[in-house]
DNA sequence: ATGCAGTGGGAATGCGCTTTCCCAAAGAAT
DNA sequence: ATTCTTTGGGAAAGCGCATTCCCACTGCAT
């Protein structure tokens, strides 16, 4: 990558770098009209692009917003994706992407890197954990964060904040509501349903998905039901796929009414997917309901209940808080009702 | 962000800034076990990260590669994204995320921040079009690329070239087949359907759906078939959903016996609900054909029939190729016939 | 003992830009 | 007319690092 310098412009413009500089690159000072002409006329003549790098360094500030997510093929974190990518350009500001696939060590990398190239804020949205055998990695990560804040970066988590990240300054949650959500989801149906419920849920230890257990057990409990029994298995579409078929034999074997609660949607498409292939109906055999509302899968037959999570709001409020605008709105998401757990009459 | 710096560590360890710098970054020189571990030492005391922007200007290249999508929320992207992410991480460089939206304006202003970034190399996987209205915008594009390239920049633009780019080095192409591959998906259709085809497809002059309506036509004409009806719409599932509704009432008023393929499978989803949404049903009142292959897709009911492209690979391909590495590997898709599209006994 | 290549460290330069500081000229004020 | 402010341009000092060049030193052959 070789380019035509602020020095070759100026020269060519007759005038000094630091003129050329103040009129291409916004300064406080304005160079006079004539001479700013003959700056931009060298400047276009010459194909000049400044270098980022080189502005960065002067000015340590790089105007990159490091984003670290998941996988970014998950329709989930596509959309995150999408709404920190429009607050990044609303801020004059281009975004680095990582994917971590949920390795706790993955994310640290990417943490690392993104420090390395100054980026002036960062997004988590990968999936927070607390296995076991993640501790050492997670608190590798909290410590890579610490420092980085410490360095004066801002860092917005979406979900859970990072076990033992401690740094008082210039870290930001994006609380996603899940349990009070699940909750809500719980209280819903059971008004739909009077059999019994069982949770499809991701490994142990998951935040999001240990948190939407719990606030469904906690609706349930409101409502004066018996704990759902939970099912332990990937949080993807397969781990879905899997559960779906250990219970599609139990519906088969005579266990009737049953209400299916996916910890998200993707899940719940694989659990469907499953009973389906068996020779079984939804909403007749079994009802399912999901969470996240992810927008591919609302064509889905019969349509989904789910509750609902502004998304991409969640990924450019994330972007925002990071980048300084600290003005709150809270996220808020909403049950939505569908097919999918109505009784057939 | 502030941060401590080469200077300080190698202060700290009582060495001069080039031999800190020989330890901590490769460098073919290795100073001796001690000195490097009283650097490495001081390094880590200090919590020292690179300045990767200052490692850029002083060594001229950044480990950046730019890739800019339609949007990254469209599955289509994302996957392709997640390949072009997996190939950066395996060269060691990170990826620069940009979202156009369609507006070849929008593709120039990201070139140009790229080129500004002095990404190594750029990967183009918006929705080239030649629509009249954005000709200029399509030239101003080409140029910018062009003097990217020039200027060393390698580009891998998938799907088809870039109207008017004349840059002969650094410029590549991941030709993806749609044509061929809508005429062998309108071939093994002709075996399925006796009756009419119709294709819903995007607006004119969007080259992806051009194509496969070329090839589609192609194929019906070398089975002997008369060519089908366009139905020009939104590249998008609300635009197949129009279409869907339009062909719906069509179908409720006597014209059966029609297979519809949809340009892509988020517009053949579009089309099936609208359609679904009329109390008919798929494929008993009309088949349909998707293309793409989208994985969030799969457990659609009923199955999707689609033309299955390796998008991951794809994006794989391009920022290898974009990267340098040259091997090439051509893209191949093949036809997925699947539950959508076959006639019920 | 002398000369040689080879080794390992440091000094200094430059990457491309921003920004402070300085200075000359021009205008306002006395 | 003289002094005091502005105004507008340039010189120069970094920003944090890689790298070239140079130098002192060691070990070897002669």
């Amino acid at each position: 990558m070789v380019a035509s310098t602020l020095a070759e412009v100026a020269r060519l413009a007759g005038v000094s770098p630091a003129t050329a500089s103040r009129v291409l690159n916004g300064s406080a000072r304005k160079p006079g009209p004539d001479i700013a002409n003959r700056v931009r006329q060298a400047a276009e003549s010459l194909g000049y692009v400044a270098n980022a790098q080189a502005q960065g360094l002067a000015k340590s500030s790089s105007g990159l917003i490091g984003l670290v997510v998941h996988d970014i093929a998950d329709p989930y974190f596509a959309s995150i994706a999408r709404g920190v990518q429009v607050a990044a350009r609303n801020q004059g500001r281009m975004v680095l992407l990582a994917t971590a696939a949920g390795a706790p060590e993955a994310e640290r990398e990417a943490v690392a890197a993104f420090a390395a190239r100054r980026a002036d804020s960062i997004v988590l949205a990968g999936s927070r954990s607390a296995r076991k055998e993640d501790t050492d990695a997670n608190s590798a990560l909290a410590t890579e964060l610490d420092r980085y804040c410490a360095n004066g970066g801002q860092v917005a988590v979406v979900g859970h904040p990072v076990v033992g990240a401690t740094s008082g300054t210039g870290y930001h949650v994006v609380a996603v509501p899940n349990e009070a959500l699940a909750a809500s989801l719980a209280a819903d149906l059971t008004v739909l349903h009077t059999g019994r419920f069982i949770v499809v849920a991701g490994p142990e230890s998951l935040f999001t998905s240990d948190d939407r257990i719990r606030g469904f057990q906690a609706g349930l409990a409101a409502a004066g039901r018996e704990p759902a029994e939970v099912f332990r298995t990937q949080f993807t579409r397969s781990g879905g796929h899997a559960a779906g078929l250990s219970l599609a034999r139990r519906i088969a074997a005579g266990e009737k009414d049953l209400c299916i609660f996916a910890v998200n949607d993707v899940m719940a498409i694989g659990v469907a997917a499953a009973i389906r292939g068996q020779d079984l109906r939804i909403p007749r055999d079994a009802l399912i309901a999901g969470f996240d509302d992810i927008e591919t899968l609302r064509d889905f037959q019969p349509e989904l209940s789910t509750v609902h999570l502004p998304l991409e709001d969640i990924g450019a409020q994330a972007a925002r808080r990071a980048g300084g605008d600290m003005d709150f709105i809270p996220i808020t998401g909403h049950v939505a009702l569908r097919r999918s757990t109505h009784h057939e009459e």
